[in-house]
DNA sequence: CGAACGGCGTCCGGATTCGTACAGTTGCGC
DNA sequence: GCGCAACTGTACGAATCCGGACGCCGTTCG
């Protein structure tokens, strides 16, 4: 968890120093982006574990427009990536929408540290759940399972739903547990 | 898809009324309820395939504590079901604890049909799919596939994340395409 | 009550899959 | 070029799994 690469985007450089500052303590290192294209250029070259991206670019506009495709190019980049947002003006639909693709929190400026420092390790934990690949066994031992509560235990319904047949699933249960 | 149930969670009357009138057209009914605990009660009697929620009872609780845990409670009573947040008050940040616990959308009162129809629609769209429960062999397919493409294409490496011999792997994609 | 039904547990022959073993190919450094 | 390492493709006996069939039990319905 500790040796986790961060990268911050914001146009401002005090606020980028700032986060790096709050986050340097509990992860491996922080790269900074003054924008989402040289963002998008570092998330191409190295691999990132939680993204910090600030929404509102380009001064005047404070509809988030410019953060909210910058998200979408991170995460069509690298779909497992954790994003967590950060924002002086976003009303509640930025918000909302932001959360919709994608985004692991949304934070206001002025942030409290340690909300920030608890919104990356959520996120670093998460992106690094969505890269981690189960054991093909586990993942049928789980979709089994949730077959089988779906149908309140009973196998012959549950193995149909799952596309096998009863005794199928009957010997995998008496195999796997 | 039109032949949804739907549930409204509302301590207003006529705010019950306003929304199921503007999703009648859409569904195949509406239930209403005025308050969490009458809420819970129906959840568990009759199955829904959306929910829309009140995010402040209690006139003076503007915090949407009270929508936080009914969001909780019917999350618990019922996982697959996809919540739709309504509120007057909320802010940034209630938003988006509500949707980092699971919430489809997050509307403002007062909403526009449109928006409300499409949140509905949506909501609906994705309680069918947690819903439905996929084949084993799909399952087993796209976690292949998926760790497949997380290797660049290389099977022996592929095969060792996903916790099975190299020939294995080599003979399903050989049979599965 | 008796029969029909649905579900569970089990057996068996045949099909399928597994793991080991070996050959062919590609890329790399010396 | 040569050895080496990694990967892919293929063959074969052994192990496993599949699906149909059967008996048993609890429930439901005539």
């Amino acid at each position: 968890m500790n040796d986790a690469r961060i990268l911050i985007i914001d146009d401002d450089t005090d606020v980028r120093q700032a986060a790096a500052l709050a986050l340097a303590p509990h992860v491996e290192g922080c790269d900074e982006a003054a924008s989402p294209l040289e963002a998008a250029r570092l998330v191409r070259e190295r691999r990132y574990d939680a993204v910090l991206l600030d929404m509102n670019f380009l001064a005047g506009a404070r509809d988030g427009e410019a953060g909210l495709a910058a998200l979408a190019d991170l995460r069509a980049a690298d779909p497992a990536l954790g994003v967590v947002l950060l924002t002086a003006y976003g009303g509640v639909s930025l918000a909302v929408q932001a959360m919709k693709q994608g985004g692991e929190d949304f934070l206001l400026k002025p942030w409290r540290n340690a909300q920030l420092v608890a919104a990356i390790r959520e996120a670093i934990a998460r992106t690094s759940n969505r890269r981690h690949t189960p054991t093909l066994a586990a993942v049928e031992q789980s979709t089994i399972t949730e077959a089988l509560q779906r149908h309140g235990g009973n196998i012959s319904r549950a193995a149909a739903s799952l596309g096998l047949t009863r005794q199928a699933l009957y010997r995998r249960l008496a195999r796997d547990g």
